[in-house]
DNA sequence: GCTTTTACCATGCACTCGCATGAGAAAAAT
DNA sequence: ATTTTTCTCATGCGAGTGCATGGTAAAAGC
């Protein structure tokens, strides 16, 4: 029999080739045959990692989840304080660069698929969770540091925080504004928060 | 030859089949056959009067803006202050009622199938153009009627609560918030920009 | 009344789709 | 050394796709 391989290297490389091609040309376009060639394997090798398309498309979504979960954490660990732990991660989800701007394409095709498959939808709903915990607890931080109004609901600010950062992405993505625009809205929002 | 129809009248039927269809499967739901079938029509006739599945989909999304368009200015026709305007307008975009929701489900599907789509795009933009000015309008008339802080910035100001608008969206879509917590989310902010 | 036009239709065509399935080679287990 | 397992692959199958195209009946125009 063949040597042994890493399947969850294997399923993440057919997430990434998934990625690749939702950004590239939309959900649409994702097929056993153009992941299997995008991947650079035949779709026999693809069907015997990942079984049928939903999984496929349900694996590159929790992928993208921890992708993005990932490089918040990483800057996030850097940031000298809560506030700016806070605005740090809220532009990682905003187009501002290459990469976010990937992970925003990719993210989007997502969110609309997720509407119509309650498995997406579930997993979308966790990473909300996580999410939003995670910022209301930034907010409390910077609250305790004198840096954020004592008065704000931190799980409402978290929300309204995180839903401006989805909303914008959608405008940003077709050429609404420009980064710097972006980068401006936010600190504006930020600024009417602070202490 | 037959007697003479509504060209319009028949795209608009068309259009509404396919709004049905993105909202209850999916975008990749959409098909000739599977609009010709939802509209009572044979697929002949539906190419007849719409070239092509490309155009087919524009039209679908152009007539999504006219709709969401009608709504709001029929309701902000009806409110007595600019800022009954701007919050109700805001009201109109978030999934609060069925027709709304549905709304923003057709809407989602269109805007991540924009992103990849050109004309799609385009169509994005004027919508986020005139939308934008419409919001700002309102937030300098409630400006000017001491409702709103005078010091905020109206351009700034709509694009940072339509912002909230969209994003929102996709979390309720998900089953992440009920229409109470959207509402309640909206108040918070707008309590903060007044006067 | 005759001709032209319009609306609606059925169908063909070349292609793509997801999933199923069996083949075969080589590593792993006994 | 033999058997079992794993990986990779090619291909079949039934279903579906967008677009093109020609047919026909009836209203509109003259």
């Amino acid at each position: 029999m063949p040597k042994i391989v890493d399947h969850d290297a294997r399923r993440r490389h057919i997430a990434d080739a998934v990625h690749r091609i939702v950004h590239d040309k939309g959900m649409e376009s994702v097929s056993l045959r153009e992941v299997a060639a995008e991947a650079g394997m035949s779709m026999g090798a693809v069907q015997y990692y990942v079984a049928t398309k939903e999984q496929m498309l349900l694996l590159a979504l929790e992928r993208i989840g921890v992708w993005i979960g990932e490089r918040i954490a990483t800057v996030a660990a850097r940031q000298p304080t809560p506030l700016d732990v806070l605005r740090t991660t809220v532009l990682e989800l905003l187009p501002l660069d290459e990469e976010r701007r990937y992970l925003n394409r990719v993210g989007l095709a997502f969110q609309a698929s997720s509407v119509v498959n309650d498995n997406q939808a579930a997993a979308m709903r966790m990473g909300y969770t996580h999410l939003l915990a995670f910022l209301a607890e930034q907010i409390r931080a910077a609250q305790a540091a004198g840096q954020l109004a004592a008065g704000l609901d931190a799980g409402k600010e978290a929300s309204i925080l995180y839903a401006f950062a989805q909303g914008v992405v959608n405008a940003a993505l077709v050429g609404h504004y420009t980064a710097d625009e972006v980068t401006a809205l936010l600190d504006e929002h930020l600024g009417r928060l602070s202490a």
